[in-house]
DNA sequence: ATCTATGCATAAGGGAAATTTATGCATGAC
DNA sequence: GTCATGCATAAATTTCCCTTATGCATAGAT
């Protein structure tokens, strides 16, 4: 199955060469001097033991053999060419975008659409995760994430602080007299009462010791669900207020205190593999987040790599 | 025209690795290590800007886009192996001889049978030149050639040395009442008085102003053609006697004087490119060569390298 | 005929890139 | 839990590829 082949430069050398008849021009075409293909076409004739060109003065010209294998060759590294080609095409015109739900929801989906206007030539295929699933961020192009850090050499934007406080629908308030103290959260259906962030926030608001296991388990597994739960007066959710904004101008949701946490590891960023660094639907789409994000007066540090892995 | 190819060497360590689905045993087909395979393979991905394999453990899968390069780069490489070995095949199986005349009419033609016989997967081509005309040292597999040396760099092995008298037919001589003294065979038509032979013989023999522009200029060519006259007691000819052998022993031609002259430079030797160094054909035909010739008693030296050019 | 420009060959030297060695890590099998 | 397998990674080394600087031959021009 397996012959051996001559070194794979000397081929390419004499593939150029073949076809121009000339090893000053088969170098030009290459980005190497006329002697290095020289060097490369005399390694080629030492390897299979005959002549392939026969040097004429001022011109070269294929010998049978050098003719034979000239046909075979050019057609070989065509079709390597052409298969790049068409898969780096593909590649380009196709990005792939890995998101956690809460993200795509809460801020892709509604915005996705001006991206795809700006770049018609690219198509998205968005692909979410819950918040059980680890993000795959090997296979997608691009991914924003939260909780997960990247792999080890990526590149990292952070996007959005995850921070958090408790917000409720305002009639749901009302029904208990408003919400004063933190205390008074208690009296309400607490929505999903695992979410650690819950305990992080009772105890910075002093209630360290507060019972969350009165209610039953049920994580949602996205803000955009828990919202929607609160929203329609079911309880009170603990959310992150960025992306709560329409609600909250709307009066769908009040926020009882000020106080909003954040969590240290867990903010919204945007990764990708160094591979991509100089791919430019990644680079578009970077760009294309962050000036969304400058448009609600978020402003984004430069990307940075990730020198330790999880 | 020209798209840019990622490195050869990453195509090739991914044609192997997409063919095993396994870097370890692609490095073994290549002769190269597991880390070398996994090195090229990061570096293909690098400059493609995607993956195009998935790593699992202790196994991996192509991408999407992997399977696709890998179609038309197996595809590739089928066609660039099919071609060299094609080439290569059509090389070994078909050997070409470039003679002079002489040593193709009076040593190669009537031997060349035998090797035929001991080696019946070659064909043989002989391409023999006329004594005017310079050996095509670069277009044949080997060259048997006397007075032009080859090229710098070439192997050689000198064969036979040119040594050169006077040989002429029993009866010719017979007609004059016998040749006792050099000056005897001036009195003989001289065959092809202006081989330089003549000159250098006469010289040695005492006679260095025997006149020989008495007869018409009618350079044969070949000692062939020259012995055929002798023989035919058309003149005296001046002869390698081992090229004579066979006429001398069956009393067709007599050699008068003991005094044999030698060429300096012009003894037939054979001689190669040093691509050739290694190839099959090449050495068989030497080795049957040198063993002809040890059968009539001569015995050759090694081959040597050629350091200068002509 | 002489001169010039063109194109390939060659030698030496430098340097980038490929490869190896020596690890680590994850996981599937026992 | 332990071992074996297979890929990843870092550092060091080596290979060999390429360039620079020449030489040489000759076709074409004057």
């Amino acid at each position: 199955m397996t012959i051996n082949l001559p070194p794979l430069s000397a081929i390419r050398a004499f593939e150029a060469a073949s076809r121009h008849l000339s090893f000053t021009k088969a170098g030009d075409e290459l980005g190497l001097t006329q002697a290095a293909v020289s060097y490369q076409i005399k390694l080629l004739e030492e390897k299979l033991g005959f002549a392939v060109f026969e040097r004429k003065t001022r011109k070269i010209d294929l010998t049978q053999k050098g003719a034979l294998l000239a046909e075979g060759v050019v057609e070989a590294f065509s079709r390597l060419r052409q298969t790049f080609q068409d898969v780096q095409d593909a590649d380009a015109s196709e990005l792939v975008v890995s998101s956690n739900t809460t993200f795509a929801v809460n801020w892709l989906a509604s915005r996705m659409f001006s991206f795809q206007m700006q770049n018609p030539d690219i198509a998205v295929r968005l692909v979410s995760y819950g918040p059980w699933e680890k993000p795959k961020f090997d296979q997608a192009d691009v991914t924003i994430s939260a909780c997960y850090p990247p792999p080890k050499g990526n590149l990292f934007i952070p996007l959005i602080a995850a921070d958090f406080t408790p917000l409720v629908a305002p009639q749901l308030a009302e029904s208990i007299g408003g919400i004063n103290t933190p205390a008074d959260l208690l009296k309400l259906p607490i929505i999903d009462p695992d979410d650690p962030w819950w305990r992080t926030w009772f105890s910075a608001a002093g209630l360290p010791d507060a019972d969350l296991t009165k209610w039953p388990t049920s994580r949602m597994g996205s803000q955009a669900l828990e919202a929607n739960r609160a929203i329609a007066g079911q309880g009170v959710a603990i959310l992150t207020p960025y992306f709560c904004r329409q609600a909250l101008q709307q009066g769908q949701l009040i926020q009882p205190f000020d106080l909003v946490c954040a969590a240290n590891d867990e903010s919204w960023a945007l990764s990708y593999p160094p591979r991509n660094k100089n791919s430019r639907k990644v680079r578009l789409f970077q760009d294309w987040v962050v000036s969304e994000l400058g448009r609600d007066g978020l402003h984004c540090p430069e990307a940075v790599l990730i020198g330790q892995d999880d």
